[in-house]
RNA sequence: GGGGGAAUUCCCGAGUGGCCAAAGGGGACAGACUGUAAAUCUGCUGGCACUGCCUUCGGUGGUUCGAAUCCACCUUCCCCCA
């Protein structure tokens, strides 16, 4: 089986431009692909991962992979899926989250002579000249069919700016570029970014007369159809200072049933007749799937100890065991305390476990927190020095728990 | 350039002088049920020194005993005409 193949039966293709000559150039190797990561944030998310996966999937199959940071495109920032404008960001923000997804990448792809590259498209796009770039480029779109162009559509009830609408233009830019100058003849990106791509292929044989070819991946979405990889409205980041490896294995951990073979087959390496042999698995059994799924993804993101770690952690909390040796832990000190002692809300906030007094006051009172497994039912509950010292075991709801300890 | 409309708490959205920390829905969080799942039901959702006080309804000033609500100017957005 070639890549291609195994890409379809993981179920990672959503749209391709010309599926033969895809399948053949890929599964022989021969394919110079790009995939944009635009820096709207300071490190990389749960969705980006699974473009790092295919990136390194290509990878192995001698495919030459060109991961291109869009120093320039995050300048005017991509309206797709989106309703509302993006938040503009400074030139010094995008060079500071460029360098961190750079780091982040660089645990995935093999980057080096002959190996992958990474370029940034701030090198050619800032210092494009506007009337040049409208005679060369401008002219071979057509504003008609940009207009029809799925990306546009929801903005056209909303407004779109003239800047955003050059996104398209940018990136098509991009691929003629690269196309050029580092013989890449292939793109891919998630499905939301179809119509951007096919803008490239487009420039591409008009101004050169040759063909380039595209391909996405599906959205990671749930049973439901909503995205994945948020947790209470935030991103599920692969920075482990934002979304601590613990955080990031539970995310995973937690998947609802419908989703987790879906996510092992999109998101793992784990060879396809195991996963089909899961796939028979239901009920409870699917709890077994979801820590391998957590497993393998956390190994992946922040290796092996770590996911070990989380591992032991949450089957230790969940299971009912004493080993809390992994669990978060907030180290306070004695001026903390007030005579000696901590009240439950100053420790709840101590440990960032809620934002606000009030917040846990109305946990407490709605019965969600409990210290070493004893329900704290009164807001005037105190712990004193020689219990911090024991250390506290804090858990929020079902599944946060937290460790408090004086140092 | 001309005319009309809009901006409300995490989001959508009601409120058009006091009864407004602001309806309703969504989401989030918590409780029950469970398998660390889903569905369902319940609670909760500005802050604090919490039967009270403080800060919020795009911004700045004003009218008024009292303003999310009225007036002026500003900012941003939408729609129609050019």
């Amino acid at each position: 089986m070639g890549v291609y193949e195994e890409l379809r039966a993981r179920g990672l293709l959503a749209q391709v431009t010309n599926e033969e000559v895809i399948r053949e150039m890929i599964n022989a190797g021969k394919a110079t692909f790009y995939i944009g990561f635009d820096c709207t944030a300071d490190s990389l998310t749960a969705g980006h991962f699974m473009a790092l996966t295919l990136m390194k999937r290509l990878q192995m199959a001698g495919n030459k992979p060109i991961a291109l940071i869009g120093g320039g495109t995050t300048m005017i920032g991509d309206p797709s899926g989106r309703t509302d404008m993006r938040k503009m960001l400074t030139r010094e923000d995008i060079e500071h989250n460029a360098a961190c997804f750079k780091k982040q990448m660089e645990r995935f792809i093999e980057f080096g002579e002959g190996k992958a590259q990474m370029v940034n498209n701030a090198d050619w796009l800032l210092k494009l000249n506007y009337v040049d770039m409208l005679r060369e480029v401008g002219a071979c779109f057509s504003v008609n069919n940009m207009l029809r162009a799925e990306c546009y559509k929801q903005r056209m009830e909303k407004g779109l700016s003239f800047l955003e609408f050059n996104y398209m233009i940018m990136q098509s830019y991009d691929f003629y570029y690269l196309f050029q100058h580092y013989g890449c003849n292939m793109q891919f990106g998630g499905d939301d970014q179809w119509s951007n791509m096919l803008g490239g292929t487009e420039l591409i044989r008009r101004k050169l007369g040759k063909d380039a070819h595209c391909m996405t991946i599906t959205l990671l979405t749930d049973s439901q159809g909503k995205k994945m990889g948020k947790t209470a409205g935030n991103a599920v980041w692969l920075d482990p200072n934002k979304t601590s490896p613990f955080e990031f294995y539970q995310y995973w951990r937690n998947v609802g049933d419908d989703d987790v073979l879906k996510c092992i087959r999109l998101l793992t390496f784990l060879p396809l007749e195991q996963i089909d042999e899961m796939d028979k698995w239901e009920g409870e059994q699917l709890n077994r799937a979801k820590e391998i799924l957590a497993w393998e993804i956390t190994k992946m993101v922040h290796g092996e100890e770590e996911a070990n770690k989380a591992q032991t952690a949450a089957r230790a909390l969940f299971a009912g065991g004493a080993d809390d040796s992994n669990m978060p832990t907030t180290e306070l000190t004695a001026d903390r305390l007030t005579d000696g002692a901590i009240d439950v809300i100053s420790l709840l906030v101590a440990c960032k476990l809620v934002a606000t007094r009030s917040e846990g006051r109305r946990l407490i009172q709605g019965g969600g927190v409990l210290v070493n497994e004893e329900k704290i039912d009164s807001l005037d509950r105190s712990f004193t020095q020689e219990d911090l010292k024991a250390g506290l075991k804090i858990r929020k709801g079902k599944k946060v728990y937290h460790k408090a300890i004086l140092t």
